[in-house]
DNA sequence: ATCAGTTATGCAACTAGTTGCAAAAACTCG
DNA sequence: CGAGTTTTTGCAACTAGTTGCATAACTGAT
């Protein structure tokens, strides 16, 4: 129930087509809320049915001819309202941590090389993540938007610190030897 | 594409009938794949029909009879290929985070108590595993199958505590008072 | 002009996960 | 026994996300 919000929160900083909404969707808002073209167009044609947002009046739509949309005060208050609704978290379902459980019945073959390909990977996020926080968040940000921007950057960084340690961790244990049998 | 997986690793631990297994889908496997008893059963019968698993012969089968399964050969083969097959993490996709950035463009009234409610749920989440920790792994773990399992229970609690220390940092950022405009 | 490539929108079919409910079997207690 | 509860399995309909492809408009080269 969060893509219409995401695009909400994405239209909202800057009016954009569905193209450029999906370039956008590929960095930024992107990294912590995927989604592809296909899923973008869908709900644009649902959010402006609803009323929440609509097409700036340019030509006559045509398929294949840019839309510009901008959001609506209905829109808005929306926003403002998902904000603070209380939503529990999730729970957990990630695939790796499933994988070393499973290695643990039938065996850790080939799982070391695959972790140390998501570290690999995890690296390369975080060094992308830290030189974001270089180039756009200086010392002393100005506004609450930047302060709360550069709050959603820092839960990455940890986010992809924690993977980076615990692939670390998971590396060298599978690499230890057995235990218990020799002298 | 995991649910599957998680079925087989489970049933491989201990056969099990679909009840059961539900139950243990709310702790132990469950802490990082979720699933419901829907899912199962409907996942159950595709494994069946693939050859991947089998109903201990009991009784002739009738709804609401009790149902357990063991792996087939196949399915261990099945689960052992999974294991170390190249997969990409997916992208994040976090609520909680997208909620922060739209505050920055339409307000963050009554977000800071949202975030005190996850952070109180991460607490406990933490708790709850730590105590898991100091009753199934002592010391100096017997088996490889403990000292995976016990890495996986690693991963969580460090995912907990990565959450706890965002969100405290989130809950002060959000209280502080609003910058220069005063002297 | 027209053909090739790029930009931009979109449909259709699929997989995965969720929600609500039904219904058979087994248990239980007066 | 049998009426009511619990256990266990399961269907149906829905929402969310993915994959593959189609199609229109624009852009520039020949």
């Amino acid at each position: 129930m969060s893509l219409p919000h995401a695009i909400l929160t994405a239209l909202l900083e800057k009016p954009s087509s569905g193209l450029e909404l999906t370039r956008r969707f590929d960095k930024s808002i992107g990294y912590f809320w995927s989604a592809t073209h296909q899923q973008i167009y869908r709900e644009l044609g649902r959010l402006e049915e609803k009323g929440l947002i609509r097409a700036l009046p340019a030509a006559q739509p045509a398929r294949g001819q840019k839309k510009e949309y901008e959001v609506l005060p209905a829109g808005r208050a929306a926003l403002t309202e998902w904000v603070s609704l209380p939503e529990d978290p999730r729970p957990v379902r990630d695939p790796l941590l499933l994988r070393v459980r499973a290695a643990g019945v039938v065996g850790a073959s080939g799982l070391a090389a695959e972790l140390r390909r998501h570290l690999s990977l995890h690296r390369s996020q975080l060094a992308e993540y830290e030189a974001i926080e270089k180039r756009d968040f200086p010392a002393t940000p100005a506004t609450e938007e930047d302060r709360l921007r550069h709050l959603v950057l820092r839960g990455g960084i940890e986010l992809e610190t924690f993977w980076i340690g615990w692939l670390g961790e998971a590396v060298g244990r599978l690499s230890e030897p057995e235990r218990g049998s020799a002298p």
